[in-house]
DNA sequence: CTCATGTTGGAACAGCGCTCCATTCATGTC
DNA sequence: GACATGAATGGAGCGCTGTTCCAACATGAG
């Protein structure tokens, strides 16, 4: 009557984008990104795969939406007040442990560069830079290589995770990687050779962690003005 | 069966894995990721595509081969001789500049870390380090920080490949995107703001190159004894 | 009531990677 | 020369995918 109706539910449970997704992100973290399939979340959402697209233009889209979810959350969770390297570093661990726990968003981070998570991880990395007191005319080629760093890990990360899927044990697997590279040809991957044995028992967030440490090294080394040593 | 069917006479230009390879490579090049299909493949070599599956287990291998074929080929092509520092440019370039004419190289190394190419990569990253002085413990975390830096770029240039496959101008794609990022609300993203108006007449190139500069530069900040500065 | 509108669910379609298998031909054996 | 063997071939067919299409439905408006 005098109420303005809000969309009515045909449904108890309506469909909407917001459910799909969060369906959608259920499935890819139970049963990894190959079982996200149209019929399975049909099957998930008891509906069918029509339905879906009322709501969502393409596989594409959803995908998109789940990750865009998946980043706004890590975005909203950063402690606020760091100095500004503290709060880089916080930044790409926050970053690092959502990829990490939720593999396929790596995969769409290091293929989908048009994302509207992005802009945010860029926003998020050059206004530290920015209060760090880098140079502006530095500031673009410095954010996207931290940016680009997040996004190769991301990927190489996916990737791991979608070969030992099935696998029980992460340290035999690297083991088994390591085992290859230790059977190369000693006198042309002398190099190899040597890092084979630190694979199995690496660990992938202190070496990234490591990696975005150079990168500022050699950002505060490129413009010794902008800030002291820490 | 009341029609024999005539077959082919044995083929003169018989198959193998190089020439499946080959043909896969040229696939790929002219029309995209997306058009290699064992059909396609299989009229490009006028065969069927059972016959191809003699050769190659499956399509993952297919294109770990063709992968491993143009990353071999750019590391033959490196000049030899060049001094640690340019010798690390050098081949990063070189590795830069294959992606970017084969875009799909990129895809696959951002997705498949076990590929063969991987340690050959690592490896020529790794003992130019060392002759670079940097020390034993150290040179783990900087080459694969190096290695990162080339399979990021090379996955989001994979991705704008894919993006603007079937569009005219790379300046235009570029200009959209700056375009979207210029509308997002000043206030929360002025960073992004500034850098959208560098985005469309950046150099990809030229930026990849800055980034290894900072992570050789980080590098040698955190070993000062290892080299004097070019 | 009768519409019109906004949703739903599932059948159908084209295309994919891959398997299967009857068939062909080069080669070795006698 | 006749035959047996098995590597190599090519195409039909399977199960799956993302996507489209559309008949059926629920609800608020007139």
């Amino acid at each position: 009557m005098a109420i303005k109706k809000q969309r009515a539910a045909r449904r108890t449970d309506a469909l909407s984008k917001e459910r799909i997704v969060e369906a959608a992100i259920e499935i890819l973290d139970s049963d990894g990104e190959g079982a996200l399939t149209f019929r399975a979340l049909a099957a998930h959402l008891a509906t069918g795969s029509g339905a879906i697209y009322w709501h969502v233009a393409n596989k594409d889209d959803l995908l998109a939406a789940a990750t865009n979810d998946v980043i706004a959350r890590v975005m909203a969770d950063l402690p606020g007040g760091a100095r500004p390297r503290e709060a880089i570093r916080a930044l790409a661990l926050g970053l690092f442990d959502a990829i990490d726990a939720h593999p396929w968003v790596g995969t769409q981070l290091s293929r989908a560069p048009w994302l509207a998570a992005i802009p945010q991880i860029f926003e998020a990395f050059g206004s530290r830079l920015e209060e760090l007191g880098v140079p502006e005319e530095a500031q673009f080629d410095a954010t996207s290589t931290l940016v680009i760093h997040v996004l190769g890990v991301a990927g190489q990360n996916a990737a791991n995770a979608r070969l030992h899927a099935h696998r029980t044990d992460r340290t035999a697997f690297l083991g088994e990687i390591a085992q290859q590279w230790a059977q190369l040809d000693p006198s042309r991957y002398p190099f190899v050779h040597r890092v084979a044995a630190q694979l199995p028992e690496h660990d992938d967030r202190e070496q990234f962690l490591a990696g975005i440490d150079l990168i500022l090294g050699g950002i505060e080394a490129a413009h010794p003005g902008s800030s002291r040593r820490t």
